[in-house]
DNA sequence: TTGTATGCGTTATCAT
DNA sequence: ATGATAACGCATACAA
C-alpha cells in the first residue's frame, strides 16, 4: 500500500505539499498540483482513512440502535438514515439490541472506545440518566423512543395525536363503545398512544371499560385470540384500535372463519401501515406513521452534531397520518 | 479523555506494561497488573480503537452490500449476520447499493481507504473483473448472489434445485401446463431457478410455452396484472410458479375477485415464505428459503478470513425447503 | 507557496 | 519482568 510518503518521494515534493493537495487546501501552485495528481494516480494511492481518524480526531460512523432488523418499522427506519449517511459519505453501523438493557450499553461503549462518532437510538430500554454518561464522548440522540427525562436531541413521532387521530376516526363512524389492544411492553409510545385515545373519548363524552383493554398484542397469533375474547364479552366493543396492522390483521381473518362481518359488526383499526394492510381483503384501515421521514431527519442532524453543531435539547414531533380503508 | 500515557503515570509504570496489561500478555507481574488495572479504572480509561487499528493494521468491520433494507429477505439475511457479527464483537456497516453499480464500487473503495475490513456482496450489478481488484485490500465474499466467473468464496441457496423442487410440487399434483413468473432482472439465481423449473418439466416429458411466461413480475400489482393476461389465453396454465410471494399473492387476491377458484382452476406458488404467505387466505404454498443459514454462515466465514484465514475458492450451497398450503 | 518538525494513541522491537 | 524507542500514516503549527 502506497503512503503519503511515496506520494511525495515520487513527486519530488514533501508530505506537506501532497496532505495539501488531499484535502484541496489554497496556496499550491497549479503546477504542483497536476505533479501529485499524477503521482497519486500512478501509485494508486488513497489516504488511510484510519490514520486520518487518528490524526483529526474525526469519526464520520453512526451506530443505529434497533431492537431487530426483521422488524418492518425498523428495516424501514434505518433504510432513511442510510439514505442520508451515504449521501454525506458517512459509515451506517448496525446495533440489533434485542431489547436487551446489557446489549445497548455494550454498543454505547463503542462510543467510548472511539469506534463510532454518535450514536442514534431508536429504541431504548435504559433510563436516561445510565446513558447520560456517554454523552462526553460523542453526540448520542433519540429517534422514535426515548426514557423520560431524556436531555438529548428527540425527533420522534406523535403518539398521542395518533391515538387521538384514531379513536375520533372510530367515534366519527359512529362507534361509542371502542376497545383497545397494546402489547404488554410500556414504553412512552405506547403510553402516549393510549393517553391519545382517552383523550378523544374523553373529548366526546364517552369512556373505555376495563374489559375492553387487551393486552400482550404483538402478532396476528394475539389477534385471532384477542378476537374470542372480544366475542366472549357481554357488553363488547364495536370497534378496536389494534396498535397494530399484524393484530388487526389476526382480529379480521378470525372474524371472517366465524362469519363475524368486518367492520359493520366489529370495526378494526390497525397501525403502521405495513403493506399487508393495504393487500388484505377488506382492507385495513389504519395510521400511517412517516417512518422515512424521522430517519433522515435524525441522522441529518446527527451528521450535523458530529460535524461540531452543537446539540440543542429540541423535540421535533412529526404528526401522523389517517388512512381510511374498509375495515372500519 | 485518558491515554495509555496517563495511565502509565498514574501507575508509575512504562506505557509498554500497561499495553501489556490491556493486551493480556504474560511476564507482567500480578502485583503490577493490579496497579495498572487500578489506575485504569480510576481514569476510566479504555483504549483508543482507531490507534490500535492504525498501529496492528486490523480492521474489524465488515461491510454488507445488499439492494435496500426495506426488502424483508435482505433485512432478515443482515439481521442473521449482526448476531454473528455481534458475538465476535465486530462492527456491521450497512450498504444500501440500490442496485447500482457506481454504488457498489463506492463501497468497495471504503476497502481500499481502510474504512472496513471486509465486504459481503449480498447482490451485486458489478462484472467480478471490476470487483477482483479490490481482493488485494481485503477479503470479499458472496452471499446470496454472485456475477458469472467469481474466484471469491461463495456461499448461496440452491435455486436450481428450489425450482425443480417447486416444479416438482405442482406436477406431482397433477399439472401438466406450469406457467412462471420473473422479474426483469437477469441474475444468476433468477436464471438458475428457471433452469431448475425446465429440468423438472423435461424429467417428466412436459415442457413450457413461450406464452406462459410472465417476465416484470415484482410485486402485488404485477400479480394482479398477470392474472388477467393468463386469464386472457386460449390455452392458459392451471398452475402458476411466481418466484415471489407477492405476485402470487397478486394473482390470488385478484382471482378471488372476479371468482377464479385458487387452487383449482389456478394453482400458484410463491417463493421466499413471507409472512403474508402464512396469513392469507388460503395459505399461500411456497418455497422457503434459509436466509438466516447463509447468513450467519457468510458473516462466520468472513470473521476468519479477516483474522488471517486464507479464502479458498469454495462454494457452500443450501437447499431450499416446500411449503405446502392451501394455494396449490 | 513550500517544507520541517511534531504529535495523534497505540503496539512491537530490542535492550536490560 | 520491565522499559526506552521507533513506527503505523497522516495533518498541522510554525518557519522559511
Amino acid at each position: 500500500m502506497a503512503t503519503i510518503e511515496d506520494v511525495a518521494r515520487l513527486a519530488g515534493l514533501s508530505r506537506t505539499t501532497v496532505s495539501r493537495v488531499i484535502n484541496n487546501h489554497p496556496y499550491v501552485s497549479e503546477e504542483k498540483r497536476q505533479t501529485v495528481r499524477s503521482a497519486m494516480e500512478q501509485l494508486g494511492y488513497v489516504p488511510n482513512s484510519i490514520a486520518q481518524r487518528l490524526r483529526t480526531q474525526t469519526n464520520e460512523t453512526v451506530a443505529v440502535l434497533i431492537p431487530r432488523l426483521s422488524n418492518p418499522f425498523f428495516s424501514h427506519l434505518v433504510d432513511a438514515m442510510e439514505d442520508i449517511a451515504a449521501l454525506y459519505r458517512f459509515q451506517l453501523i448496525i446495533c440489533q439490541t434485542k431489547s436487551g438493557k446489557e446489549r445497548e450499553i455494550l454498543y454505547l461503549d463503542w462510543l467510548k472506545t472511539r469506534q463510532i462518532g454518535g450514536v442514534i437510538f431508536a429504541s431504548s430500554e435504559n433510563d436516561w440518566q445510565d446513558i447520560k454518561r456517554y454523552q462526553q464522548y460523542g453526540p448520542i440522540l433519540f429517534c422514535n423512543e426515548y426514557p423520560p427525562g431524556t436531555e438529548a436531541p428527540i425527533i420522534h413521532l406523535d403518539q398521542l395525536q395518533g391515538g387521538y387521530m384514531g379513536t375520533q376516526h372510530l367515534i366519527e363512524r359512529g362507534h361509542t363503545k371502542i376497545g383497545y389492544c397494546y402489547s404488554g411492553r410500556q414504553n412512552t409510545n405506547i403510553r402516549d398512544r393510549f393517553k391519545g385515545l382517552k383523550l378523544a373519548l374523553k373529548d366526546h363524552g364517552l369512556s373505555i371499560k376495563e374489559d375492553w383493554i387487551f393486552k400482550d398484542a404483538y402478532d396476528t397469533k394475539d389477534g385471532g385470540r384477542i378476537y374470542y375474547e372480544i366475542m366472549a364479552l357481554k357488553d363488547r366493543p364495536t370497534a378496536v384500535f389494534t396498535g397494530s396492522d399484524e393484530v388487526a390483521l389476526g382480529i379480521i381473518a378470525e372474524a371472517r372463519r366465524n362469519g363475524t362481518h368486518v367492520p359493520k359488526e366489529l370495526a378494526v383499526l390497525g397501525f403502521d401501515d405495513q403493506p399487508i394492510a393495504g393487500l388484505m381483503d377488506p382492507g385495513i384501515s389504519t395510521v400511517y406513521q412517516p417512518v422515512k421521514d424521522i430517519g433522515k431527519m435524525a441522522m441529518e442532524l446527527m451528521i450535523q452534531l458530529i460535524r461540531g453543531g452543537h446539540p440543542v435539547q429540541q423535540i421535533t414531533e412529526l404528526p401522523l397520518h389517517l388512512i381510511v380503508r374498509a375495515s372500519t
